[in-house]
DNA sequence: TGCCAGGCCGGGT
DNA sequence: ACCCGGCATGGC
């Protein structure tokens, strides 16, 4: 079988299994954005709480983020650890948000993506995954999220090296799958609910695995 | 109880 | 160009 017809069969096990995900769980761009930064090495259940806090305080809007002093932010955003770094992050990324794009996602994402990507990546605190969840889920834009889940459940089954750099796997799924946004979606979210469920680090349950078939190609 | 979670940075090799 | 310690809370 050609490994784009493996992805393929891999992405329509984990749909069927799991169903349409409806990811990101998020109700505007911004806060998509924002909890792109605060969920950074964080279990969901955490940013949830750090979410729940700023829409309280109102706060998931450029302007009244980029105006709130750092301190006030990160008790905020506490619960989800990191709190001071996230902060600053946070407060990083509203700056380009506000002073170059006046706070509107729909001028931060009118282009094809390219030259953005860049410019996330110049912000300190963001990099490749949350950048690229940035335009995948908030931008609408066809880029490939790869994430530790991604990571350890293909190398698992050998479909990668152990050793590939974000950059590689990325290449892997681009080169192998459609440049199609809604496809880089929810196969995103699917591998991530594989990995949280069935596929975890600690006691992966392989018998119950919607992709157990590779283990016996 | 200790380990892990939807990374990234900065300093040292 | 890699490698590694630091960042920190909450759930199991």
């Amino acid at each position: 079988m050609q490994k784009r017809d493996i992805l393929l069969k891999i992405y329509n096990s984990l749909y069927n299994y799991f169903g349409p995900l409806n990811w990101w769980p998020g109700d505007t761009p911004f806060e998509i954005m924002v909890g792109a930064i605060i969920t950074q090495n964080t279990s969901w259940s955490n940013v949830e709480k750090a979410i729940n806090n700023l829409k309280k305080e109102n706060l998931l809007e450029p302007r009244k983020l980029y105006r709130i002093n750092q301190e006030e932010l990160a008790q905020l955003v506490k619960p989800s650890g990191y709190y001071n770094i996230k902060a600053q992050r946070l407060k990083n990324f509203v700056n380009l948000f506000v002073n170059d794009f006046e706070g509107s996602a729909e001028k931060m994402f009118s282009g094809d993506g390219r030259e953005l990507r860049k410019k996330l990546l110049n912000v300190n605190g963001i990099g490749p995954e949350t950048a690229d969840s940035i335009l995948l889920y908030a931008g609408k834009k066809p880029f490939f999220v790869v994430d530790a889940y991604t990571k350890r459940i293909f190398s698992r089954h050998k479909l990668i090296s152990k050793d590939s750099t974000y950059y590689q796997i990325q290449e892997f799924f681009n080169q192998n799958l459609d440049r199609d946004v809604e496809l880089f979606n929810e196969f995103h979210a699917q591998i991530v609910m594989l990995g949280k469920t069935i596929c975890t680090s600690k006691n992966p349950d392989c018998a119950k695995c919607p992709i157990g078939f590779l283990n016996s190609e």
